[in-house]
DNA sequence: GTCGAGATTATCT
DNA sequence: GATAATCTCGACC
């Protein structure tokens, strides 16, 4: 497995999709994930240089790298490439296979099993993850990462969210297994271009 | 179903 | 003090 993610988290993104992601019962199938290429890359937190916050993503691939946004949010990345190079896969999104009682209980906003883990944040919260379980090893710690038998079809396009220039059709480095429900519905974050396009 | 605005805090400059 | 890899809720179709 380590041998796949010390390559770019372009390349390992997709390979992910279909994977497994277990945390104390709770499996969630990943159906939708982005790719991140640190220094190289707008849209990532490493663009800017190695800061604390990021220190994760320039270390060992298999790891899982958490950080807080928006100030109430959490979010999960598979930290890729090997030391030194900056490079991870945030996790979008999944589906629960395993364990929904205990993934539901911790999302009472949500409605419908679909909606369990539609989005990176929601996602965090139903499997549990917290900032604390940063830096953990996806191998031997309590979040556990386990990579599809077989490799699942997928799509790829722009990614959302992204302030800045990462968010264009330049990097288009957002994968997802199409047909899904449980892929995240968000719209891009600024095209708000209304009538005819371009 | 879609669209728009506000919430809220760790981290960085 | 500004920023942010988001979510939720309310209004409208």
């Amino acid at each position: 497995m380590l041998e796949i993610l010390e390559r770019s988290a372009v390349e390992v993104a997709p390979l992910l999709l279909g994977g497994l992601l277990t945390v104390d019962g709770v499996t969630l199938r990943l159906t939708e994930v982005e790719a991140y290429l640190g220094e190289v890359d707008p849209g990532s937190h490493a663009f800017r240089g190695e800061t604390r916050r990021n220190s994760v993503m320039y270390g060992l691939p298999g790891h899982l790298y958490t950080y807080f946004t928006y100030g109430m949010h959490v979010c999960a990345n598979v930290v890729c490439s090997p030391v030194g190079v900056a490079s991870a896969v945030l996790l979008r999104a999944g589906e629960i296979v395993d364990g929904v009682e205990a993934a539901r209980a911790r999302r009472l906003t949500s409605k419908s099993d679909v909606d369990l883990a539609r989005g990176p944040a929601r996602l965090c919260v139903a499997m549990g993850i917290t900032l604390a379980d940063g830096g953990a090893d996806l191998s031997t710690g309590r979040v556990r990462l386990t990579l599809p038998e077989e490799p699942a079809p997928f799509a790829t396009g722009p990614r959302t969210g992204v302030s800045g220039d990462g968010g264009t059709d330049a990097y288009p480095w957002r994968f997802w297994i199409p047909g899904d429900p449980t892929v995240s519905p968000y719209k891009r974050l600024v095209p708000k271009r209304r009538g005819k396009l371009s």
